[in-house]
RNA sequence: GCCGGGUUCGUCUAGUCGGCCUAGGACGUAAGAUUUUCAUUCUUAAAAUCAGGGGUUCGAAUCCCCUACCCGGUACCA
């Protein structure tokens, strides 16, 4: 065979073990009953190949991409058992499925090419064979080809469901679950990518998913994955979770942070705070002003915004702000604006300066929802301590 | 090389039997609006001569052929 081997390759042909070929090798069909058996017993190596018959047509009839026929003196005998006497990955796998009772086949496009010799199986065995659907493949965001573990660690996204420590090399591959992905978000995605309901639908869950998802609608050509995409379901599942729900991720950080809390309160700050959120990671970025007062004020803020007079301008909206028994959002922040237009104050530099006060630079929820779960006392302490800081 | 599969806005796609497609939606991008800030949100816009070329037809993104390009397979791997 290596010899047969060597000289199709000196005419640049490809050697092929087929229907013309394989008269012309040493095996059982051309070997004597006699000879055979004895080398057989004298425990020589061998393989067992699949011989299929000449020039035949081969119909496969995929689910996604139907009929598809190759004719059998394109392909060669696939070795069936190997000289160890392992079966191979394709007689294995179509002995597996029948006694399995196996209905669908379900499996990457790469699989495409062998299914002609599954098909062939079934048949020699006389067993009815199952439905294939070859689904298109997951192409990586650039260039071409399929999407590789080591393109997401590359540009910066999970390929994996949970991060995964390689025992033998070491390394380290992040997981979606790690990053901060819901999994009804990953679930949603993905089963976007290479199908579609024929809908304007985006947004499903996965009850409506298992009543609408069927391999007819799978589309033919290979999907590449976007990380902005990925995001963007993210976010929208983020802000259909309640602030309850979304709870234990916020815990961990608040826990990671060494930072004590009460419940009632994070879930307040998690209300407010959730619509900025991509990940729940970006948590303690967002919010960590509820937890902690700033220590440093932003300087470019500052400068934009912090006018002369403004600390005892500051002084008086807390006076303001004092009013009630009990804070009432509405009324405080209708007796500031009223006053800062009856004084004619710059609303802009007023209100942004108080901002940066509490929370250290211009940006942040609506400002008197902040103070409301702050709270009064705690606005006045960390505005002394801002006009303390800026004007000494 | 050979065989198979694929090819609609930058990306994911709608488009099932040719006419309702002046090719729709979403992500992203841009501009505006809202917001005292930032983010969100909202509105609008730009964005595909349907890979290219031939047919068939009164009419094609949709059917046929050719070409190009991409992907996959071509192992005693799965």
């Amino acid at each position: 065979m290596d010899a047969k081997r060597k000289e199709a390759e000196a005419q640049k042909k490809t050697f092929q073990y087929d229907a013309s070929t394989r008269m012309s090798m040493v095996n059982s069909l051309t070997l004597s009953a006699e000879e055979t058996e004895k080398r057989l017993a004298s425990g020589e190596p061998f393989v067992v190949r699949f011989k299929y018959p000449a020039d035949t047509d081969i119909h496969v009839h995929d689910l996604i991409r139907g009929e598809v026929v190759i004719n059998s003196n394109l392909l060669d005998d696939k070795v069936l058992y190997k000289s160890d006497g392992m079966p191979t990955y394709h007689l294995a796998n179509i002995v597996d499925d029948h006694t399995m009772k196996i209905t669908h086949v379900i499996r990457g496009e790469e699989w495409l090419p062998s299914a002609p010799l599954h098909v062939m199986l079934y048949k020699a065995f006389g067993w009815e064979a199952p439905q294939f659907a070859h689904l298109p493949l997951l192409l990586k965001p650039d260039g071409n080809g399929k999407l590789s573990k080591r393109d997401g660690d590359r540009l910066g996204f999970p390929v994996f469901p949970l991060e995964w420590h390689d025992p033998k090399s070491g390394e380290v591959s992040s997981g979606y679950r790690e990053t901060g992905y819901l999994p009804e978000a990953v679930v949603n995605m993905l089963a976007l990518l290479g199908w579609n309901p024929g809908t304007e639908q985006e947004i499903f869950s996965l009850d409506e998913l298992v009543n609408l998802f069927s391999l007819e609608k799978i589309s033919k050509s290979g999907a590449k994955f976007s990380l902005d995409k990925a995001k963007w379901f993210n976010h929208e599942y983020i802000q259909m979770k309640s602030a309850q729900e979304l709870l234990p991720y916020f815990t961990k950080i608040m826990d990671e942070k060494g930072i004590s809390y009460e419940e009632d309160y994070l879930l307040k700050v998690i209300d407010v705070i959730k619509e900025r959120l991509t990940f729940p990671s970006e948590f303690w970025e967002q919010a960590g002003f509820f937890f902690v007062a700033p220590t440093e004020y932003s300087a470019q803020d500052l400068k934009k915004r912090w006018k002369e007079g403004t600390g005892e301008k500051l002084r008086v909206i807390l006076q303001l702000l004092e009013q009630d028994e009990v804070f009432d959002m509405q009324a405080a922040h209708d007796r500031v604006m009223e006053h800062i237009k009856a004084n004619e104050w710059n609303m802009g530099a007023v209100l942004n300066s108080l901002r940066i006060g509490i929370v250290g630079a211009a940006r942040g929820p609506e400002l008197f929802t902040m103070i409301n779960i702050l709270g009064v006392p705690e606005t006045r302490k960390r505005t002394e301590a801002v006009i303390a800081a800026v004007e000494g």
